[in-house]
DNA sequence: TTGGAAAGTCAACAAGGCTGACATAAAATC
DNA sequence: GATTTTATGTCAGCCTTGTTGACTTTCCAA
């Protein structure tokens, strides 16, 4: 266990330590997709036609340049996800009122009622993990989490409504 | 922001706090496995490859079945990414010996040495998110992960050589 | 000795990433 | 007003990594 560190106060930084926090990101994050996955199988959507989803849902009108830099992908593999989904019904392309190259897009009312049956599997797992380990696990657990991302991505975390 | 809870201690169970805890989760798994892609990009490996090193990292001389288990594909899927790193030496496959069926998982020093780079990088980011954030927080965000987890990965975690 | 488990392999397919090239409309700039 | 840049869409083709189904070989255990 002699890890260099010297003060026993870091011992939560040891090689093993950050060893179980990666082996909990991987298996957490599975469950963290599971519940929404066996729902979007019925509908043969996939996990990226979620992902579309939720941000759309999150800033309704937000345009395919902003989801493209949210989401991180290249806009042919956008495209193909979002063509869908406006093919199909739940998501609407709006042409920009001041600047008509922009598409703003929107969660038609079919899309706002899947964007509901995802989320609120997602968040019922959350809201079991919450509940079992109380606030204080919550605080740190989001702490963790916003110092592990990208500084971009910190970014477009922190504009969600309820900022803290 | 009436959430229907009433005590102000359930505060952290809104709906809002939730999505906030689901967005972190995506943001944060992003950051996550950024290094290491960036890293296998070089080797055209990609991240099935890496859950492969590292599990059998964790556990030398597991067996095929047992890696299954862990990461949740076919065996189809896994022998192809399997069937390279042989190849490439990176993992060695030891016949059984009570039982010559199964296959036994083993680093070879390649192999060891490109995991030790991932792994180096993954605890990287992982050691300046804990140090930022302190021992408090972290224990919070294993407790909120593990509680995230499905049973059956919930059993494969604890499983780590330093159980808690 | 035979049933079934463990493992490997072939084939075919799909989702969802990627690159590159090209088209169009509209805004911005010169 | 002409040109350039930006936002978007789309075609084609490629790769990884997941899937199902079928089949074989090996070999433990009842």
């Amino acid at each position: 266990m002699a890890e260099g560190g010297g003060s026993d106060s870091l011992l939560f930084l040891t090689d093993e330590q950050l060893k179980k926090g990666i082996e909990a990101m991987f298996f957490a994050y599975r469950g963290f997709t599971a519940d929404p996955d066996r729902i979007l199988e019925n509908y043969a959507y996939g996990r990226a036609h979620h992902r579309a989803i939720h941000f759309i849902n999150r800033s309704p009108e937000t345009t395919v340049n902003n989801l493209l830099s949210i989401l991180g992908v290249t806009k042919q593999s956008l495209n193909r996800v979002l063509r869908r989904l406006i093919d199909d019904g739940l998501v609407e392309s709006r042409v920009g009122k001041r600047d008509k190259r922009e598409r703003h897009l929107v969660l038609t009312a079919k899309g706002a009622a899947l964007e509901a049956e995802l989320s609120e599997a997602q968040r019922s797992r959350m809201r079991a993990a919450f509940r079992a380990v109380g606030p204080d696990a919550v605080t740190g657990f989001r702490q963790v989490l916003e110092a592990m991302m990208d500084v971009d991505m910190r970014h477009h975390f922190s504009l969600l409504k309820d900022s803290e």
